[in-house]
DNA sequence: TCAAAAGTGTTTGTGGTACACCCATGG
DNA sequence: CCATGGGTGTACCACAAACACTTTTGA
């Protein structure tokens, strides 16, 4: 498996290179100043935003296809990387915008040809934690930078609903396993998982009450030391306590909120 | 979009109509004799059964890809179908069977080299009712028969893993959205409803709470008839109100078992 | 010293679990 | 008339929801 280093080359050597007919595309989470982020790429010469995406190397295992294109994308190795539906409308690929791409770059139409099919993408999404990250533009994109969840516009062909469909499943996901690890520092405070939690739900929750069902999950160890610098009562410190952690979403968590 | 009538005709132009580098396969479910039952063709000149699958058209729609082989392999047009996990292993392909078997039908190399690709493949299952379909292999295998779910063997490729993730999935959707109305027929009991449950879960359930929480969700209609015929005391029928059924697939049910 | 946020505790009601009991039917 | 399975009801307990109170901090 080879890198493609320029645009030319990805555009010529694609069709050799990449499983046919299928792409990849990336809902990455972040969550910073209590809000919830999602990382875009700025598409060239239009106001349009992406989703982070990708091809399949012929010989190269889906999974390990969004996992690579995750890591040059933040930079982080071990993300939680999770697919959570096929998009497979015909419909979908802006073949008009594709051609036109392949004119600005002047590729004869043999080579780039296979860029002007319709591609089937498998929606991934990643949680990861907004520090960490390091965004980087792709070869086809001139910026990658994080977006708030609820201020997004102008999204590329369907990526608006693959980012929909994504949240829903992220919301699923919070009834039936852990979140936090992936989002969060590794020290974080009760208030701090709650805002996450409520942000991701868009709804407010008790805190008190969802203080006693956390630590009912036996996933979270209290740290002797307090979060220092802010106004009002200094909160404590948590970390997730990752065997328990790990355990809890393997068996899934079971409850509503 | 057209039908191809002959194995040749499928393996030589197969490659200009279908999707490239995809495939679908469908675990189809259904429940007769008190036990859950899987739809599998048999190869041929094998001891190898396989799940019913396809592929896409050019320009056909991925889940209307879907429907059209549950239609061909069943006769049932409203099927409850669902995507649930794409397989994209590139060691999944069985690409010594497949040259073996272009050998056979005596193909000119380049006519059927489509099939020697490595797929990804879509994973798909349906709940279907036992009494109306009417099995059908495909032009490709020799026979379509019910299997007893806990007495299968000598599956293809990676189609053991295939049933495997389906069947996880028909058991988290238990927990979480209505099932049965696909399954059984019309009018049913409240034991049969609960056989349904215990085999899909491989576990005893109290008969009692059962029908309390049953009740609960609002989705049934208790009728005047009973049923007769049986040994004992004849329980009643009940039937599905549609309307609130498929409320209650779109929202969603929590709970647990 | 006061507002705002963090930590701890209490009450109440719903619903899950584990049962006991009666009813109908065929042998 | 009795074994078997179907239908109805109840006691108990856990947990979730709603809410009150105390503690700590910076301005």
């Amino acid at each position: 498996m080879r890198a493609l280093k320029s645009i030319r080359e990805f555009i010529e050597e694609g069709g050799k290179l990449f499983h046919p007919g299928i792409s990849l595309d990336c809902v990455i989470f972040g969550f910073h100043d209590n809000q919830l982020k999602v990382l875009l790429l700025k598409m060239e010469h239009t106001d349009d935003w992406a989703l982070p995406g990708g091809f399949v190397y012929k010989e190269e295992d889906l999974e390990a296809a969004a996992t690579r294109v995750l890591q040059e994308r933040t930079g982080i190795n071990n993300i939680f990387l999770q697919q959570f539906h096929v998009f497979g409308n015909p419909s979908r690929s802006d073949r008009e915008y594709q051609s036109n791409w392949l004119r600005k770059w002047n590729i004869p139409a043999g080579k780039g040809s296979w860029l002007l099919n319709r591609f089937v993408t498998v929606g991934f999404y990643a949680l990861v934690e907004f520090s960490h990250v390091t965004p980087t533009p792709d070869n086809i994109s001139v910026a990658s930078e994080w977006h708030h969840l609820h201020n997004i516009d102008n999204l590329f062909m369907d990526h608006r609903k693959i980012l929909d469909t994504a949240l829903e499943t992220l919301r699923w996901q919070l009834n039936h396993q852990p979140i936090g690890y992936n989002l969060l520092p590794d020290k974080f405070t009760m208030p701090e998982l709650l805002t996450l939690y409520e942000t991701i739900l868009g709804k407010k929750l008790d805190r008190r009450n969802f203080r006693r069902r956390m630590n009912s999950y036996g996933i979270l160890r209290k740290l002797k030391e307090k979060r220092k610098g802010c106004a009002h009562k200094a909160p404590y410190l948590y970390s997730f306590d990752l065997r328990k952690y790990q355990k809890a979403l393997q068996e899934g968590l079971q409850g509503r909120w």
